[in-house]
DNA sequence: ACGCTGGTACTTGGGCACGA
DNA sequence: TCGTGCCCAAGTACCAGCGT
């Protein structure tokens, strides 16, 4: 990692935990353990696999078993929370493994299990495969770690090393990164995104559960769920329950309901009148904020070539005129 | 034609440093 | 202490491209 980042100090590298320098011979906490006292990661943000590419991999893993040993973290009950490899860990189960090979990881608290699961994630899977609610994670806890500044880069560069990330794929999520950035613009930088789409992945991760569910299966789209993200929980619950239902959501009720909570006036009644389509404001918009002039009155008046600063002189003097008489 | 998506440019508001 | 300017994050408006 480049000099962005700065290593905090209570940490110390893979190395330190190791015992060694980097190379796999001298990895010593590789070892066996019983698949029974493995769990998965409590706040995993990822989905399993299914379908064919589970398929796959509980094939790979009958045939050849687990050959990239499973990251994990201990817990003071004795068991091994999984930071890396619970889709190998579930293809295990289903195979029928009773034994499966960890790298112990020491040390670890939850902020940097959860930076751990997120990086570890990308170097296996491209940032493109994954479901909208997932980027939406990943990206935040970029956004986190740069805001802090103190995050186990070094770790992570580490572990990419250990699980021959280079040989996976070509992710380059810890390049290094332009110090004149912000940190939208640099977490962009990273995955390839604008600014604004970063802090639209950004408002996506601060959904409840059920919507994120809803993105992934694409029952709602990237900007509904967007503008919902500003809803309450209460609010964003009683969606929920009204998109189960079959109501749909578009990205102009979204917009109303976002517009609804911002005023304070949104509950359950008015958020089902909204998704029937029969919500009728008492007040009429403000116009003092500003008004767009239709094209075809636009168009009786003025001229293509007339500059934006001409056309608002002489509606202001049309205007004055008017009020005089 | 329409809706959805992503990008760019812009505005707004808060925090901070600096000088009078 | 206050005013000013700067930086940054968050949000908005608008546009273009694409698929249906």
């Amino acid at each position: 990692m480049g000099n962005l980042l700065q290593t905090s100090k209570k940490l110390t590298s893979l190395n330190d935990i190791f015992g060694g320098t980097n190379d796999e011979q001298n990895v010593k906490s590789v070892t066996k353990v019983d698949i029974n006292k493995l769990i998965a990661f409590s706040k995993h943000p990822f989905k399993l696999y299914e379908g064919a590419r589970l398929d796959d991999m509980v094939r790979s893993v009958k045939e050849l078993g687990v050959l990239t040993p499973i990251l994990v973290r201990k817990l003071d009950n004795g068991n091994y929370e999984i930071l890396s490899g619970h889709n190998r860990w579930n293809a295990a189960k289903m195979v029928g493994l009773s034994e499966v090979p960890i790298y112990l990881l020491e040390d670890i608290n939850d902020e940097e299990a959860m930076l751990i699961v997120t990086e570890t994630n990308l170097i296996q899977r491209s940032f493109n495969d994954l479901l909208p609610s997932e980027r939406a994670c990943v990206i935040a806890q970029h956004h986190e770690a740069l805001k802090c500044q103190g995050k186990r880069f070094d770790l992570l560069e580490d572990i990419k090393r250990l699980l021959n990330a280079d040989e996976i794929n070509n992710s380059d999520t810890f390049d290094l990164i332009d110090q004149k950035q912000n940190s939208r613009e640099k977490v962009g930088s990273v995955y390839d995104l604008s600014s604004g789409a970063v802090a639209r992945y950004l408002r996506v991760n601060v959904l409840s559960d059920k919507l994120k569910n809803f993105l992934d299966d694409a029952v709602i789209g990237l900007y509904v769920a967007v503008s919902i993200s500003y809803l309450s929980n209460d609010n964003q619950e009683y969606l929920a329950g009204f998109i189960d239902s079959g109501k749909k959501v578009d990205i102009e009720k979204a917009n109303k309901l976002k517009e609804l909570q911002k005023a304070g006036k949104l509950n359950e009644i008015n958020m089902a009148k909204v998704l029937d389509g029969t919500y009728k404001p008492h007040k009429k918009k403000s116009i003092l904020k500003g008004y767009k002039i239709k094209s075809k009155v636009m168009k009786k008046y003025f001229q293509e070539e007339q500059s934006e600063d001409e056309v608002e002189s002489i509606i202001e003097k049309a205007l004055e005129l008017y009020f005089k008489q």
